[in-house]
Formats: C-alpha cells, structure tokens, sequence
DNA sequence: CACTTGCGCAAGCAAATACTTGCATTTATA
DNA sequence: TATAAATGCAAGTATTTGCTTGCGCAAGTG
C-alpha cells in the first residue's frame, strides 16, 4: 500500500509545523531540531522522514550533520487549495486582489523577522 | 482524553476535502454529499461529523434532512499559517495575481460546472 | 397508520500513527 | 586510535483513524 502521505497529512501534525517553523530561516540538523522537543530525537526524526517524503525539507548531508532545510515552496499545493475558497469567505475578490498588491510590496521591502 | 482536532486535520484527509469542495458552493444534506462517494453514508457522516466539530461545516436541521454548510472562513487559519511562509516562494506571487485575474472573470462570466 | 427516507449511535476491526528503547554505523576529535 | 557525537534502523506498544454492519428513531407520504 502505497504510503499517502501528502503535504495536508504532513502539516496536519503540530510537532511538523513547529519544526518547518523551526527550519524556515535557517537550516538545523536533527539534533539541533529534536532538542527543541520533548519527545525523542527518534519520534524528531520519524517527522522529519515524513517531511522529507512529501518534499517540505530538503536534507544535505554535511560531515555527519543532516542539514535540514525548509523546501517551503511545497507549501503552495495547500496554499492554492485554500485560496481557492478565499472569495467565500472574503466578501470581495478585490480585497484578495489588494492582498496579492500588498504581498508584492512585502516582497519588495525585504521581510523584518 | 480530548480529541484534538483541528482543521489541518480536518483538511488532511482528500475525503473531506472533496465533501468540502461539494458543499463550498452550496449547501447539501448528508446523503446527497454520502452519494458521491465509495463509501458508506456512516463513513461520510463520520467525515462530517469531524468537519462539523472543528467549524468547517455548519449543519442546519431541516425536516428529516441536515443540510451542511461550508464555513470556509474557518479555512483562514490555515491560509494564515501558510501565508507567513509565502514570500519564501515569491517567483510564484505573480502566478496568484493570474490566479486572481482568472477568478475574476469567473466571477463575472457565471461558473459552468 | 404502515412504509420509506434521512440520519445518528454503537460495536468491531484493520491499518496507520506517534512514540519509545536498544543497537549499529559513520564521522569528527582529543 | 579510542571516544564522543549525530543519526538511522528495527521491534514493540498505545492510540487514533477510517470503515463497516446492525439497529433505532424521527419526519414525510401514500
């Protein structure tokens, strides 16, 4: 059988969002993640696994560190999913339409965080 | 022990996503949406029932019928999470703004479907 | 008032999850 | 070269899913 594991299924999990929130600006090695939580470094690298499969991290090996980067723009699939409902539950398209204007702008004005 | 969920759960799963799809445009009764899919009415039902309990869905009584309702709204927190991540994947910023464009003339041109 | 229709509730199950502990392997390092 | 550090792999377990079948009940209908 035939392991689905998608991107919705992997950001289905709180402990995987908090490590993609973890790795989305700089990459982080198994340890340096796992250290973040309570659970084992093992259960740590099992989501990891999960988020490799599905594409969302992007594991480098370096020396006998596995760098984890964030491959974020995995992310759209879901992204574009919801959007799709945005006109329903935004009165207007037009404020959509703004939004996309003001994300331009952000992405010009180089992000704070 | 409290069932924590959520709506990335809720939306993890291609079923409910589907019954989701079914009713964002307008409302059905639980046999109407049950009809469209392999599985037993109780399946859909339990897939309902789960969308219902993290406010995806909204079921009105109406006679011997429950009509579900998409709360789509609810779908903003996902769109929220994913968002914060998207000037990661910027290049494809200018590709929502066509997205945006199209759905636009959607709009004016009445949906087919 | 029988009968059909729309549904929920509950019991039972197989498979998938989320974790853990234990052990093996590879790569720096003192 | 021993030793520590960074991980993966494997086995075992408790839960949580996703479904099914069976049953009961309320709301329309002939």
């Amino acid at each position: 059988m035939k392991t689905r594991r998608d991107v919705y299924q992997a950001i289905a999990d709180p402990t995987r969002r908090a490590i993609i929130n973890m790795i989305a600006t700089e990459p982080h090695n198994v340890n340096t993640i796992a250290a973040n939580f309570d659970v084992t470094r093992q259960a740590i690298s099992l989501h990891i696994q999960i988020l490799v499969d599905c594409g969302l991290i992007n594991v480098k090996q370096q020396g006998r560190d596995r760098l984890c980067e964030a491959r974020l723009d995995q992310l759209s699939e879901v992204s574009t999913w919801v959007d799709q409902y945005r006109q329903h539950w935004e009165s207007k398209l037009d404020n959509l339409e703004k939004y996309v204007e003001q994300l331009k702008n952000e992405r010009h004005g180089k992000h704070k965080k």
